[in-house]
DNA sequence: TCATATGTATTAATATATATAATACTTAGT
DNA sequence: ACTAAGTATTATATATATTAATACATATGA
C-alpha cells in the first residue's frame, strides 16, 4: 500500500498515517490479516521518525484496527475481532456526522448530493465482515 | 444559545466554540443575522479566556459563518453570503466523509444504517438558503 | 462631544503536543 | 546465540493552546 504523508499539512504525521492506514482497511486495499511494514520500514520510506510510526501503530492498536506482536510485527486486525468494542462508537460517530452535515448543509449542499456522495465513498469499500 | 465546553476533551476549547457555533447556525437555534455574545461576555459565562473566544470568532469570521463590526459584535452571516466561496469545500467533504465511512465500515455499520443516521441529522437541520 | 462597549492587538508566561535523535530493552523465532 | 520486531527512555527543539494583563481603534448613543 502507498501511504504519503504532507508535512506541510496541518494533520500531525501520526494521524495522517493513521487515517490512511484506517481507509485502506476499508477499502480492501490491506486485507485482513495483511502485515503491515515494520515501524522502522515505514519510518525510512517516508523519512520520518522511528517514534512517530510507532505512535500511529499503537493508536491503531488500542483503538482495534490492527494487532501487534514482538517478533511478526503489525497486521491488521482478523474482520471478526473488529467489531467487538460495540457501545461509544455509535455515539462518536454521530457526533462527526452532525458536525460534517452542518458544514454541509450550511454551504448549500442539499441531502440529495450528500447521500449520493455517501453512496460514492461506500461503493469504494470492499471491506467485508 | 447554550453552549458548553470540556476542559478535558481533546479538542481545543476555541475548536470546540468553533464547532458548536456551526451546528448551532445548520439546526436554525441560531438564526441568520442574529447576534452572538460579545467575546467578553462568553468569555465570563464559560470561565475561559477573552482571548480563547476571540480565536474562535476570528476562525468563523475567516470561514465566513459569521460577520463582525466592531462596534456591534459578531452576527450570523446572511444566508445569502454561506454559499459563496465554492471550489474546495466539495473536497474537503469527500476526505472527511471518506474517514468517518472506512472506520464505520470496518466497525460493521452498513450503507443503509449509515445513510439512517443521515437522515436523522439532516431532519435536525432547519437551515435555509 | 464624549463616554462606552465592541472586536483586536500586543506581550508575556506556561503547559502541552509534535517530531526528531540516539540508544537501549524485551521478546520470540530461526 | 543471533536477529528482527515492537517498545521504552531520555533529551531536545519547535509549534500550539491557553491564560493574563493591558492597550488600541472605532462607531454608536447619550
Amino acid at each position: 500500500m502507498v501511504i504519503s504523508i504532507h508535512l506541510d499539512s496541518d494533520t500531525p504525521l501520526y494521524e495522517q498515517l493513521r487515517n490512511q492506514i484506517v481507509i485502506g482497511i476499508a477499502t480492501g486495499e490491506l486485507a485482513a490479516e495483511e502485515k503491515l511494514p515494520t515501524v522502522r520500514q515505514l519510518a525510512e520510506d517516508l523519512g520520518i521518525n522511528t517514534m512517530t510510526v510507532n505512535k500511529a501503530y499503537s493508536i491503531l492498536k488500542q483503538e482495534g484496527y490492527i494487532v501487534i506482536d514482538r517478533r511478526h510485527g503489525a497486521k491488521v486486525s482478523p474482520r471478526s475481532t473488529q467489531t467487538q468494542d460495540g457501545s461509544n462508537h455509535t455515539a462518536q460517530l454521530e457526533e462527526q456526522l452532525q458536525l460534517i452535515i452542518a458544514q454541509a448543509t450550511i454551504k448549500g449542499i442539499d441531502q440529495s448530493r450528500f447521500q449520493a456522495l455517501c453512496s460514492t465513498i461506500f461503493a469504494q469499500m470492499k471491506y467485508q465482515h
